[in-house]
DNA sequence: TCATATACGACTTAAAAAGTCCGATATAAA
DNA sequence: TTTATATCGGACTTTTTAAGTCGTATATGA
């Protein structure tokens, strides 16, 4: 449990091997995938992801590929991962307005509560780390 | 991602309603399952684990159940989350001297240090967050 | 116009989580 | 001492989610 998920990893790993390619123009999802070891259809989608949310730059044709659209320390963890991934919750009943569907005992949940302040701190976690400070290791 | 398990959700529900009913000798599986709405196979196996971990104490036989080992306060969530679940990490490469088999890319891994910050972190929350004040929601 | 890229959706496979089943042992009470 | 009601513990099945794949369309530099 409370695992982060391989998309989101990759996506990490990307970027950190874009940023140190800065001096081309771009580099291309076949070029990462094969340095970095991810499976290429997967990565090219990930990248997808990442174009529409801002965080790199595409372009397509021949000698395309993508660079960053910001400085690595301008882009918290937590926008990349908002890109790539959907459900992050640690559960699934923390909604604005939740019903039976979302929980099965909403209407006295002892654990919406508590957990909600767990789920605020983990997100602060992400918030408060950026790109620049993953990929300043090794 | 970053979910927490169901059946941790299921054993804190039961600390719960276990220590509401103090004033019972214990509580059997069958109760709980019935007042909080857990599958009572699945409760049944939760309940094991938290005795083994001596978070409740059993008594087998008829008129028999679970009470609390411990007064409420006295227990943080992280014993609780141990007890009932194994794989805990925020992702699979966070082993003292990983191998290949663990991490694909250990020999320069960029992401298991700041990761294994995030794990530390996470830890820490559910390190100072106690049954008691969990329960005290409701 | 061709080779090499990205774009996007649908699909399949694999892994993990959730839930079920079964047979055993313990014990209080009839 | 038998019976009903519990816990105990492992194996199993089902469901859900995550991970990975495939196919087709579009863009563009050489």
């Amino acid at each position: 449990m409370l695992k982060i998920a391989k998309s989101v990893e990759y996506a990490l790993l990307a970027l950190k091997y874009i940023h140190e390619r800065q001096d081309l123009d771009c580099v291309s999802t076949k070029v990462i995938s094969d340095s970095v070891v991810i499976p290429y259809e997967l990565l090219a989608k990930i990248m997808q992801r990442l174009v529409k949310d801002e965080i790199i730059i595409s372009q397509q044709g021949t000698k395309g590929g993508y660079k960053l659209a910001v400085p690595p320390d301008k882009i918290n963890i937590t926008r990349i991962i908002n890109a790539v991934e959907q459900k992050v919750q640690v559960t699934d009943c923390l909604v604005e307005t939740p019903t039976l569907n979302d929980c099965k005992r909403y209407q006295d949940c002892c654990l919406r509560n508590p957990l909600n302040q767990i789920q605020i701190k983990i997100n602060k976690l992400f918030d408060e780390l950026t790109l620049g400070e993953i990929i300043q290791y090794n």
